[in-house]
DNA sequence: AATACGGGGTG
DNA sequence: CACCCAGTATT
């Protein structure tokens, strides 16, 4: 392959012009970078900015992470998606915090044994913090690289990973590796965009294989598709003597970890009418107020929730299906508790019924 | 190698 | 609606 001259260099004039300030770089700390690796996984910097400034205020140091309750991490994340991070992170911060007794891994191998960080988040670590010559690979580098060199192999095979990663080490200066990975990333993001990429002002537009040849729209090729799994679910706040009924979701599923109401579920809306019209519950559970009907879209599942709020007499018994597994909240220490953010947000939009 | 895991922005 | 985002863990 022929490899485009000078590629590094006009790369990282690209980046001394059009960078954006952004909070982390400004840093050389390994837990401020790691934590906002973590945080941008999978994950735009506008949505992740403010999630960064937040823990970074909550916890300075990778030991006050290491010393907070995993339930307000998962609230400082929610609303964030793909909660196993935060898990992993807090996991990861008592990990470096007592047993690396706060040296934080400073190498790629090191930094890869850690829960939560992987190929890409251990170069990103390595290069940007420890100035280690490790190439990253995300979503930017395979696009920039696909569309240059007009590259079709399928960006979802592991195979395709390595190539690329090889590939664009090849093009990095040992001596500017952080610079370097920043700069692929930020022209990925910046430049060479997913839909309508910045041709026309491109330094690379007489280099590029796409731009020559119009291919922008089929490059980079991801043969992967998600399949959606339908799923019902009806959900009830129970507040009686001035608590709520909350439980945690602990099974291996979505949310594991956040906080959730009173829950019915069905794999049909069927199943669920009939549920909601057979089940001793049932009379109970239609008595709710400020019923909503909200369509919840995952990754990989489409949630029919309907959720409601209802008042129980000081004296009422409980229903059969508020047994255990949960406890019982004052809206206050609702509000701490992390929880899906389609059920934050319904709290915050009925909590005023409470107290009443 | 394939699949699950959130929530939001963009065209 | 379809695609994608500074990916990782699990199977």
């Amino acid at each position: 392959m022929k490899m485009i001259p000078r590629f590094a260099g006009r790369l990282l004039e690209w980046y001394r012009l059009h960078q954006r300030d952004l909070p982390w770089r400004k840093t050389r700390d390994p837990y401020r970078i790691w934590l906002s690796e973590v945080i941008l996984q999978q994950t735009r910097v506008a949505q992740g900015l403010a999630y960064y400034e937040r823990f970074v205020e909550h916890y300075p140091t990778v030991h006050h992470l290491a010393k907070a309750p995993i339930e307000e991490v998962l609230r400082l994340w929610q609303g964030l998606g793909y909660y196993s991070r935060a898990r992993n992170l807090h996991a990861a911060a008592r990990t470096i915090s007592i047993q690396w007794a706060g040296r934080f891994p400073a190498s790629y191998d090191e930094l890869r044994r850690l829960k939560g960080v992987g190929d890409y988040t251990a170069a990103a670590i390595a290069s940007f913090a420890f100035d280690e010559p490790v190439a990253v690979v995300d979503g930017n580098v395979f696009r920039v690289l696909a569309r240059l060199y007009g590259l079709y192999d399928d960006i979802s095979r592991t195979k395709t990973k390595h190539k690329f990663k090889a590939l664009s080490e090849a093009h990095m200066p040992p001596q500017e590796a952080a610079a370097y990975n920043q700069a692929m990333m930020e022209f990925g993001a910046v430049q060479c965009t997913p839909q309508k990429p910045l041709c026309m002002t491109c330094p690379f537009r007489d280099d590029c294989y796409a731009a020559q040849y119009g291919k922008q729209q089929e490059l980079p090729v991801k043969s992967k598709k998600t399949t959606k799994r339908k799923r019902y679910l009806s959900y009830r706040f129970f507040y009686r003597n001035g608590k709520l009924w909350m439980q945690e979701r602990k099974q291996k599923d979505i949310w594991k970890g956040l906080y959730e109401p009173a829950r019915i579920e069905a794999a049909t809306a069927r199943e669920m009418e009939q549920l909601l019209q057979n089940e001793a519950p049932a009379a109970l559970w239609q008595q709710a107020q400020a019923i909503e009907q909200i369509r919840h879209l995952l990754t990989h599942q489409e949630l029919f929730i309907d959720i409601g709020m209802l008042h129980l007499p000081p004296d009422a018994a409980l229903p059969p299906f508020l047994k255990d597994g949960g406890d019982w909240f004052t809206p206050e220490e609702c509000d701490a508790l992390p929880k899906p953010i389609v059920i934050a947000q319904y709290f915050e939009r009925h909590r005023h019924l409470l107290h009443e």
